[in-house]
DNA sequence: CAAAGCATGAAGTCCGTA
DNA sequence: TACGGACTTCATGCTTTG
């Protein structure tokens, strides 16, 4: 175990909230009660097509169906509301990401450290042709939204028009499955390709559930007749909202852009959260972006047009540091960017410095590490507590740590 | 030595039905 | 309510290649 915190101390700390401090309402519809559960249904007055249903178990984490969080573009929720407490109400905003499908009660958990914000479900396959499920607990604002322009194509064809002669009818995907660290090996797709040339036209539908069963394991697109291929490493920043190339090039091998934007924002969606700040920071904004990775936070911040100008980066592969960097380089940032390689050498009195000389932080975003919680982890899918997955402890240190020097220093 | 290739299921959620 | 089957998943570690 690597935790830079106890949990203990950590406890502790959220004691200082009170003991049952009802944190997070849902204002006017909703009054959680720690001890019953209850189910709210909102109807959407102006779109039939579903219901926004928020869940709150206490023993147990619910995620939304179907995955909206608190709105998502075209679709009318002015109903929800909440109402934070005020210790998380002021700035600094703070925004955690991390993978909707977690063994269970680690998002209660998280949300527990997390000033018992509850988490909003968003899947991005209302942002871009990628199923992608991730919750965010976050105090930002949630109304007057807006995404960024313009909107990505919705649909596998029309992100991909090159591959739709290639398209079977018999494949009815409309939406690529999430994207991973890794791609689908070369004897899949060769496998697949020598099963399909026995048949002239049409395959029998044996066959073809066969494929298309193959074609959702391994997320695979048609590139041909008869040809399948997982995606391409600028197929993967097109779909998540990042620049061309900004993976590529600077030394970066085809192996770690998988891995990079396989772990990275979806930044349409991201972005569309972080809209409420458009505007209120006319001279900039001091960010705090822990677990950078490729700058998910960065890009989107830059994309709605909301100037960086000081940005403490923490990202421990020199890879992905070597890419922000680049990627300031070449979008002629004016700003200033302070990179660091580890969350653990985030100190009180470090933060205390760049608080100090910056005037506070007025964001501090990142989504700590999932491996131990990924469906993908056959190895050590250990939860909270895993190796990686427990840097989520240093996230909170940091995040409260921060809360508690603009509270009390600062003002 | 670095980079790429490749085999390795469990643990959930969702959804229909009895 | 309960149950069974369909479906999906920010990966790890060993082997091969060059």
């Amino acid at each position: 175990m690597n935790m830079g915190y106890s949990i203990d101390e950590a406890l502790t700390a959220i004691d200082k909230c009170g003991p049952k401090a009802q944190i997070c309402d849902l204002a006017d519809f909703i009054c959680a009660s720690q001890l019953e559960k209850k189910t709210v249904s909102l109807q959407d007055p102006t779109n039939n097509r579903h219901d926004a249903s928020i869940s709150i178990d206490m023993g147990m984490m619910h995620h939304s169906h179907p995955m909206t969080g608190f709105g998502i573009p075209n679709e009318a929720s002015s109903l929800i509301s909440r109402k934070l407490s005020r210790e998380v109400a002021d700035k600094p905003y703070f925004y955690f990401e991390n993978v909707a499908i977690a063994p269970k009660g680690v998002w209660n958990n998280m949300s527990r450290f997390l000033y018992e914000i509850e988490p909003e479900f968003v899947d991005s396959k209302y942002f871009c042709a990628a199923t992608r499920k991730r919750g965010y607990i976050h105090n930002l604002p949630i109304h007057n939204r807006s995404p960024l322009l313009p909107i990505p194509p919705l649909t596998i064809q029309e992100a991909f028009p090159a591959t739709k002669k290639w398209w079977p009818s018999w494949d009815k995907r409309t939406k690529l499955n999430c994207l991973l660290t890794c791609v689908a090996p070369g004897t899949v797709t060769d496998r697949i390709r020598k099963i399909l040339e026995n048949f002239d036209a049409e395959p029998p539908p044996n066959v073809q559930d066969n494929v298309l069963q193959e074609c959702r394991k391994w997320n695979l697109m048609w590139v041909g007749k008869k040809k399948l291929a997982p995606l391409e490493p600028d197929e993967y920043e097109k779909l998540l909202g990042f620049p061309r190339d900004h993976t590529r090039g600077g030394g970066v091998t085809r192996t770690e852009r998988f891995r990079a934007l396989g772990n990275a924002f979806q930044v349409d969606t991201v972005a569309y959260h972080l809209s409420v700040l458009k505007g209120h920071f006319p001279n900039g904004i001091n960010v705090l972006s822990l677990f950078s990775g490729i700058g998910g936070a960065e890009v989107a911040l830059d994309r709605l047009g909301i100037m960086l100008k000081n940005v403490v980066s923490v990202e421990k592969a020199e890879v992905n540091r070597n890419i922000i960097r680049s990627w300031w380089e070449q979008t002629d940032q004016r700003g200033n960017l302070i990179e660091i390689d580890d969350v653990q050498k985030v100190s009180s009195n470090q933060l205390r410095q760049w608080m100090t000389k910056f005037g506070g932080f007025d964001l501090i975003i990142g989504g700590s590490p999932c491996n131990n919680f990924s469906g993908s982890n056959r190895v050590s899918r250990h939860g909270l507590e895993g190796e990686q997955s427990s840097l989520f402890y240093d996230y909170f240190r940091i995040v409260d740590a921060v809360m508690d020097i603009q509270r009390n220093e600062l003002q």
